[in-house]
DNA sequence: CGGCCATGCTTGCAAAATGCAAGTAGCCCG
DNA sequence: CGGGCTACTTGCATTTTGCAAGCATGGCCG
């Protein structure tokens, strides 16, 4: 398995980067990140379980029942790949176009 | 929509990022690709139609009933992505220690 | 010129992931 | 003790993915 197959292993699912990538900014509480991101509660719940177990974030509780997600170092290395993705997507990713 | 999630809608896609990184390496042929990454065929073929309409590469005739498929320069410009992403992934994702 | 093989797909259907909406659980405040 | 806030869980529909088998086209070999 190739390197980078083992990183798409781990925050290659749907949501995932999106999640790191807002993370990036601090850590934030689930309530945050489900209203940022629009992401399905159920889908934020299973993503921060599994990156959660990759070492990648961590919990941090909060006062009584919230609690805030913090990166770890391994989490906060994702930040070069992420930035050089977003510069991707910043440019217009347009078809070919349609003259014969 | 952010530049990344502009990006992911792209290249997010499962198998995405390992056949352009496969295509990094020069242009392949379908069955090349299909044999070095172990993608389900109709997998294969669906994201190079993706990728395909999204400029991020372009079918190539070859001998007759033979075609190669090579990157644009817009599939060329994620490879500092891909670079950044498959180093992320070299070093070892271990889950945290069980200890208590 | 006719069968056969290689290559590049498509199709049918099962399994898994994702999404939506509603419900549950703990805690604090009044 | 009731209501609201926060963080989830659960049930089920929809979409995506995967496996296996089949189809199409062009060249080659007899």
């Amino acid at each position: 398995m190739s390197d980078l197959a083992a990183a798409l292993d781990i925050v290659g699912a749907r949501w995932a980067l999106l999640i790191v990538d807002r993370l990036l900014d601090g850590p934030q509480r689930y309530g945050d990140l489900q209203r940022d991101l629009g992401v399905p509660t159920n889908m934020l719940a299973t993503r921060l379980r599994e990156l959660e177990a990759a070492g990648v974030l961590v919990r941090l509780p909060l006062r009584h029942n919230t609690r805030a997600y913090a990166l770890t170092d391994r989490g906060l290395a994702l930040r070069e790949a992420i930035v050089a993705l977003g510069n991707w997507g910043k440019n217009d990713a347009q078809e070919p176009s349609l003259e014969s």
